[in-house]
Order: structure tokens, then C-alpha cells, then sequence
DNA sequence: GGCAGATGTTTGTGCCAACAAACAAGCGTT
DNA sequence: AACGCTTGTTTGTTGGCACAAACATCTGCC
């Protein structure tokens, strides 16, 4: 067993005298999200009270809790933490609601979901099957990618892609 | 204070009369990653390794921490959990490599690594610049998605996208 | 054969983020 | 005023994943 690296050491004597490393060193920043402090749930958050603002006025711990399907209690632990980084103005038992800087955040994400939307339906691909690569790419995309992606969105809609080869 | 929302309860009572709300119930699964219990913190390292023992043969832990700028504690701890879910064949002090599950795993990504880095290009984004981008977005889509992104890139290689218009 | 330095592993901590269960507050009804 | 339902909060636990520091093992070299 395990005979495919029986020469380990050995391979790694040769190494020593031959190759070089440096295959990959990106910077990488742990667990994804992080963009000065924000984190991919903070933003999951903060994207749906925003939804939950411009629907029906205004959002609140239970809500929120069932719109992103997750349990009262950590909805209200993440509702405290991101009124006291102040994304949300919060009073115990009051309500909450998004600063300009909470909805400064939750409209960029809300963008970036708006337009992978857009583009998903011209590439083809039913956005409703593929909520979970849009809601995965939506946090992982530099204001840079996303300006270039919505141009590509709007190229797509003049110059339709050619149909899909499979399925 | 607080004054946006004084009305809040007032706000719910009209609320129960009238809107509903729905705004948003994806299925959602949280923390991004787990298909199929593969993390994307597991798809990193598969990935790294899977680069390791292609350009020098064999992988070890402190080759592995060094690419993804890592303590050798953390890689030596995940190694050895990789290779418990039978993505690598570990013998403690002796080494580890692929097994063919964790290169299935780590070609996948690998491909949509590659694939991703191709597109960018095309549409003009220096890839180096937007490493993490590629990083963030690799762990996130479906194969349906990797497919026709990967249709579009073929697509940009003889349609190029116009210009970016500002920048 | 034994030591030093490199490499690998274990242990103890910390943080994020989820849950369930217990508890508190608000509001309507009686 | 008091009960009960809904809503919100706190507490205790869990799991992932990172780190530093302590410890173990291996290898090469004398």
C-alpha cells in the first residue's frame, strides 16, 4: 500500500538537486469574503433586509430569519453584531433598519446578484437552477470583474451567444 | 434616534393587512461549499496538491503551506483529515498523494481554475489582477455553468467582446 | 551512533456562524 | 390585571478552520 510514493524521500533528494517550487502563491484571503471586514454572511444579510426594506418597508428578526432559512437566534446575533459595526441602526426589542453605509454594501451585492441574474438568462441557463452559483459568485466579484461582466451582459443582448451544443 | 422606524410596530400591524412576503427563500446552503462534504477550504488544498505532484512529482505538508500561505499545523491537520475521507493516502511522517477521488475533486477545480483565468483574459481582465476573483468564483459553479462559461470563452476566442469602455 | 536542523504532528486558543432550548418582552384578548 | 401567542434575545454547544507553541520524527552529517 501507498506504493506510489515509496520513493518519497528519494524523490525529494532529487528534487532538492533539480526543481524549483513556486507553483502557486497567491495572497488568499481565508474564507473568501472579508472585504474590510464584511463577511459573505454579513453581506447575505445586509442584501436580504434590503429586499425586505424595499418590499414591504421594513425587515425584521424573523423575516430575515426565514427568508435566508436560518434559525431566530442567529439572525438576532447577526442583526446586534452588524448594528454595532454599523451597517444597521438597532434597538434591542425596536426594530433595526440599514445605514447609508448597511445599504451601501447590500445594494452592491444586490447588483452583482442582478446581473449574474441577467447574464445567466443570456447565457441560457435558467437562473432559478442555478441560484446557488449566483448567490456563491455574487460575493466573490471586484468591482472591476463586475463592471466588465455587465458590459459583457449588455454585448450578449445585441449578440445573442449561439445556442448551447449539448443538452 | 432611530426616528426612521418609530413606526415599526405600527408598520406591522398595516403589514399583517395587507403585503406579503416572500421575498426570498433559496434553498441556501450555507457556508457556500459542501458538495457532497467537500469545503471549499478541502478544494483548496486538493487543488494545491494536485499542482504540487504534477510539477514536481509529490506534494508535502510544507510545500502545501507554503503555496497557500499557511501554517504547517493547519495543512498537517487537513492532510491528514483529507486522507481519512479518502481523498489521500497518508501515512503519518511518510507522505500522502491523490487518491483518485481527491484528483477528480482537485481536476475539477483545477479546470474551472484554468478555464476561468482563460475567460478573463479574454474579456480583457488581466487574471493576476483578479486571482482572487478566480478563487472566489472556482468553488461556486455547477457543472452546467462551467460548461457554458466555458462555451462563451470559446466563443469570445473568435468573437472578441469591444473594448472596455472606461476603466 | 548521535546531534542539529528541517519537516511533520499535536495541543491549546480564537473567531465565525450555525442550532436548540431557555428566557424576556410586546401586544391583543378577555 | 392576567394569560397566551408571537417575536426577540441569551446561553450553551457544535463544527470548520486558522494560528502559535510545544513536541515528535526523520535525515544528513560529523
Amino acid at each position: 500500500m501507498l506504493d506510489g510514493f515509496i520513493t518519497f524521500h528519494m524523490a525529494r533528494s532529487i528534487a532538492k538537486a533539480t526543481a524549483s517550487p513556486s507553483v502557486e502563491s497567491a495572497p488568499r484571503k481565508r474564507s473568501a469574503h472579508d472585504r474590510a471586514g464584511v463577511t459573505e454572511s454579513m453581506e447575505d444579510y445586509l442584501e436580504c433586509i434590503f429586499d425586505l426594506e424595499n418590499s414591504k418597508g421594513y425587515a425584521c428578526v424573523s423575516d430575515v430569519a426565514e427568508a435566508l432559512r436560518l434559525n431566530r437566534a442567529s439572525t438576532s446575533i447577526m442583526v446586534k453584531r452588524l448594528g454595532k459595526l454599523g451597517f444597521l441602526r438597532y434597538e434591542p426589542y425596536r426594530g433595526f433598519a440599514l445605514t447609508p453605509e448597511g445599504s451601501r454594501v447590500a445594494e452592491k451585492i444586490r447588483k452583482r446578484h442582478a446581473m449574474l441574474t441577467d447574464l445567466f438568462q443570456l447565457m441560457g441557463l435558467d437562473h432559478r437552477d442555478h441560484l446557488s452559483d449566483i448567490e456563491g459568485i455574487e460575493h466573490h466579484l471586484s468591482e472591476r470583474a463586475f463592471r466588465r461582466f455587465a458590459e459583457l451582459a449588455a454585448h450578449l443582448r445585441t449578440h445573442p451567444l449561439p445556442r448551447a451544443t449539448s443538452r
